[in-house]
DNA sequence: CATGTCACG
DNA sequence: ACGTACGTGACATGA
């Protein structure tokens, strides 16, 4: 068998492997009992490292990009859509062609790519310490997979669509008519051609919109804005969660698989796939109920472990502001400290109204905030916000020298760069259009936080996978979440590994201020937080 | 396949 | 006068 003749090959780390998204090879192989080992160059991530905001780092483009060569695509081997079949069925001639081009094409675009990113030091050593070990950790989480309890999402299911169809009724008999209220369309016709509820917002495309915040304004004077916005919450959950998870199972193993994308997301963040374990609820109650069934297999408990306010710190180590840094290593609420500096009041004097208004400061900030932005935020004048935003910037001098410091820097090089180097290009950072301009300003503000928090957990998990398979705990890594890691540990191991995890998150780099990780131990996931 | 909406950090 | 908070993925609708 060709297989066995390849393994010792594919499973010796002192040969290195030049591929295009390696994950999905190591997977594969990992499915026949293969482990590939020596994984040194993935073509995606080269494309991705050299420039992350490419719109595609598939093979088939960068082929084209780069080598101005048109690949024979899987659809013209295979068919597309119900007509496609399995490679297997493939003619040998063909698929010879087609796999042998695959890896010609491979191999040169690590030809050229690789030079390229030479050119950089920084790209280099991102890409060497922090992209391509992270591959098979990745590759090694998505196998791990999330257990799920089936018949708890089903019994929520179910539940939901009761309350689904009462709201459904209700909604009709205020509307006067029946409709669909999925639709945007129908709740448009009802809420502003039959009951003339005043316009408050449009969509891009001029239509009058019935996002959220405009029915929650609306909700105060009329009832039939309130069902709607219940039924869209109830039926978001049904559809995307309850009713989706159960089907998302993987039979062979009884549990959820999604897929992380390591080129997709600019600033440097991992994306999560088929299913989307990343936007998983958690804001209200009703969300948090599909949480608690994500949970861990018998005699394991969950562990999240996440990091405090990472991209405020980050913010104050990148800044050096002398005022934040200090919130930070005195280990304050950093949102009621702001209070005190921009309201000019105590610690202790700090009323809610004041910590809520600085936590959307904080917020503003890190989003590259307008006063325009803030004002719509908090419901308040535009003067008013831009009275916040003055006051803050006069106690933190050092984050408003920072911010014009990185619009500067961006205008004059058209990229910004994280803590470890990585680039995000920004093309639209000197468009004459304004509205474009001042977006690319406020991305270029923003990449820097997101993006070296990004390599922060990616160095994290590396060190966390080192440690595990060096401890030999009864723990797996099964889930990333931007800030958090999640893990299914052994119950005897749980106090050790939890620990271990915990100085591998805060060590990763020495900032300025601490990094700061709250973990949580639970059945669920719900109960780790 | 685009649009609007909404789930997360 | 203009018109936005940064980054993602998935769903239902309706052409």
């Amino acid at each position: 068998m060709v297989l066995k003749k390849l393994q010792p090959l594919l499973e010796d780390a002192a040969r290195p492997k030049v591929g295009q998204n390696l994950k999905y090879d190591i997977n594969v192989l990992a499915n026949y009992a293969v482990q590939l080992r020596g994984v040194r160059y993935d073509t995606m991530l080269e494309s991705y490292v050299l420039d992350s905001t490419a719109s595609r780092h598939d093979m088939d483009s960068l082929a084209l990009k780069y080598l101005g060569y048109k690949t024979i695509t899987y659809e013209e081997v295979a068919g597309k859509g119900k007509n496609q079949i399995n490679f297997s069925e493939v003619p040998i001639e063909q698929a010879a062609a087609y796999a042998a081009e695959d890896a010609d094409v491979t191999l040169r675009l690590h030809e050229t790519l690789w030079p390229r990113l030479a050119e950089n030091p920084a790209l280099v050593t991102l890409f060497e310490d922090i992209e391509m070990p992270l591959v098979p950790i990745l590759a090694e989480i998505e196998r791990n997979g999330v257990r799920i309890a089936v018949d708890m999402l089903r019994a929520q299911s179910r539940e939901l669509e009761r309350r689904i169809l009462d709201i459904e009724r209700e909604a009709h008999a205020i509307g006067g008519q029946v409709f669909n209220i999925s639709s945007p369309k129908q709740i448009q016709e009802v809420l502003y051609d039959k009951l003339n509820l005043p316009v408050l917002k449009k969509t891009p495309t001029g239509q009058a919109s019935t996002a959220e915040d405009v029915l929650q304004e609306l909700a105060l004077d009329y009832p039939l804005p309130r069902l709607i916005l219940e039924y869209r919450t109830l039926s978001k959950l049904k559809s995307t969660y309850t009713d989706k998870l159960p089907e998302m199972i993987n039979p062979k193993t009884g549990r959820v698989h999604t897929s992380y994308h390591q080129a997709v997301a600019a600033t440097g963040r991992l994306s999560s796939a088929d299913p989307n374990l990343q936007n998983i609820p958690v804001r209200t109650a009703e969300g948090r109920r599909i949480r608690q069934a994500f949970i861990a297999a018998p005699g394991y408990k969950i562990l999240s472990a996440d990091y405090s306010q990472i991209e405020l710190r980050i913010m104050a180590h990148l800044s050096g502001d002398a005022g934040l840094q200090q919130a930070f290593r005195g280990n304050q609420d950093v949102h009621r400290a702001t209070a005190a500096e921009v309201f000019g009041v105590g610690l202790d004097q700090v009323t809610e109204e004041m910590r809520r208004n600085a936590k959307a400061i904080n917020f503003g900030l890190i989003y590259g905030m307008s006063a325009f932005g803030l004002a719509r935020q908090l419901k308040i004048e535009r003067a008013a916000a831009q009275a916040y935003v003055d006051l803050y910037f006069a106690r933190y001098p050092g984050v408003k020298d920072f911010m014009e410091r990185t619009r500067a820097l961006a205008h004059q090089q058209g990229y910004v760069e994280t803590l470890f180097g990585r680039r995000l290009y920004l093309t639209e950072i000197n468009a004459s259009n304004q509205v474009r301009r001042q977006a690319a300003e406020r991305a270029a503000i923003n990449a820097p936080m997101q993006g070296t928090a990004a390599d922060l957990i990616k160095r994290a998990m590396i060190a966390v996978s080192h440690w595990l398979a060096t401890s030999g705990a009864d723990a797996k890594m099964i889930m990333q979440v931007h800030d958090e890691l999640v893990f299914e540990i052994a119950e005897s191991a749980v106090d050790t590994v939890r620990e271990a995890v915990r100085a591998c998150m805060t060590g990763v780099a020495q900032l300025d201020v601490p990094l700061v990780v709250d973990t949580g131990v639970g059945d669920n996931w719900d109960q780790a937080h």
